[in-house]
DNA sequence: CGGCGTCCTTGATCGGAATCAAATGCGCGG
DNA sequence: CCGCGCATTTGATTCCGATCAAGGACGCCG
């Protein structure tokens, strides 16, 4: 008897999210059947740690909903946050033996988690696989490069402007077009913004200040934003 | 006739100093042949452009010799380097339509330049190719997300340390346990330091003046620089 | 040898973000 | 409803690095 593809499906990948997205949009049924036998979904709330730095990596997992903040720590105890992870991410170091970031929920956090071996398993035996790796990693190189210029050669108030203009980017694809205002939540605490940014809590917080005052933005109980016109924001981020 | 496969290469690769690293011990004899056929060699002095940001990539480029400044320039004119990359780093955005950085030689250069054609072809033909490619962007990450702590975390004196350190640690691979003095000439001015460390060239210029006062490294002539206790240097880096 | 240009160093002052300190708002449990 | 704890905002002061401004050092070329 035959079948449509979809009823082949793993359970557990049926009503998943970025069954489209992503490393699963490159997999076939067969080798989604390979990694499900082995994944897990987990929960995690706001601020969980989800991986420690120095440990050794065991395992990988896609982000399948919610915001993870990877960031690295330093001996005295400063922080800098140096990515951010959007579904339908995987999160690891390919290849790595240890983990060299910190890894901690933003938000409310799903991840689906893939033991190591299988993972790279199926990597050895699917270009496509490989190539869509290839390209996470050449989109987050690049991601990291512009936040580098954001972090060398940006003042305070250019550099909260990128950051709230780099979320509402993901937040929501919005019509470049429009004038229509954007409306999302901030995932990230003002220490985590700080932490992004370079800058402390009280200099990222007199920069909404100021931006709210010039109604570049709006903000109500701290987290949720409204940007009226997007290209006004963009001005400031530099 | 059967011959060993030295004598079966390209003229181009036969005294190439990378023929044995990089993406080039990835590939087959046949597989350097298809490249070497449309690959050119070429070299540059010291400052001289070699991509413009925002133009159309047309070709890869292979580091044989020298270091390249990989940078990005806000529209004030002010600039950020993002990378340096060293012999036997390619060059070129992968699978990219227009160049998003600006690069120029660091130190003279010579580079073994491929057309994007025939390089994604040979990606496309070569598992470990593409394996290559996607360690040489995954490390590449790692280094963009440690300099992204330096740039947002440091301050002048530790960011100076750290440069002075990663230029010492690619100069030549030193015995870590040993005390030997190292040695090495900096390949790049104050300025093109200025613009990784995002700094000015005159506080770069005093914290070389105070690391060279509190005996940490010693200077002549601006560039040849002596490091004689490397786990000093690496204190002050944070 | 002397003059000039470029790169680097050093000094004086200024400004923006960090730090120190306090007030306000807000959620939550009693 | 009140009081407590935490996150955020706001204010005052300090300090590091930018900026402005001279002064060397070195190489190049006449």
């Amino acid at each position: 008897m035959t079948t449509i593809e979809t009823t082949d499906l793993p359970e557990t990948c049926k009503d998943c999210s970025v069954r489209h997205v992503g490393i699963c949009a490159a997999l076939t049924v067969a080798e989604l059947h390979r990694m499900a036998r082995s994944a897990r979904h987990t929960s995690h709330g706001a601020g969980d740690p989800l991986v420690f730095e120095n440990s050794e990596i065991t395992s990988y997992a896609n982000v399948t909903d919610g915001v993870v903040k990877l960031q690295r720590v330093l001996r005295d105890g400063k922080q800098q946050m140096v990515g951010l992870q959007f579904a339908p991410d995987l999160l690891g170091r390919l290849f790595g033996t240890e983990n060299l970031l910190t890894v901690e929920a933003a938000s409310d956090v799903d991840l689906c988690r893939v033991p190591k071996s299988v993972l790279e398993g199926l990597v050895a035996g699917s270009a496509e696989l490989k190539q869509r790796l290839l390209d996470q990693s050449l989109q987050d190189l690049d991601d990291a490069r512009d936040w580098m210029v954001t972090l060398g050669r940006k003042d305070a108030q250019q550099r909260v402007a990128s950051l709230i203009l780099l979320i509402a980017k993901r937040s929501g694809p919005w019509s470049s077009g429009g004038a229509a205002a954007i409306i999302f939540e901030l995932p990230l605490s003002r220490s985590d913004m700080a932490d992004f940014l370079g800058l402390t809590i009280e200099t990222v917080s007199r920069q909404i200040s100021k931006l709210r005052h010039d109604k570049v933005i709006d903000v109500v109980n701290h987290r949720q934003v409204t940007v009226p016109d997007m290209a006004r924001l963009t001005a400031r981020a530099g």
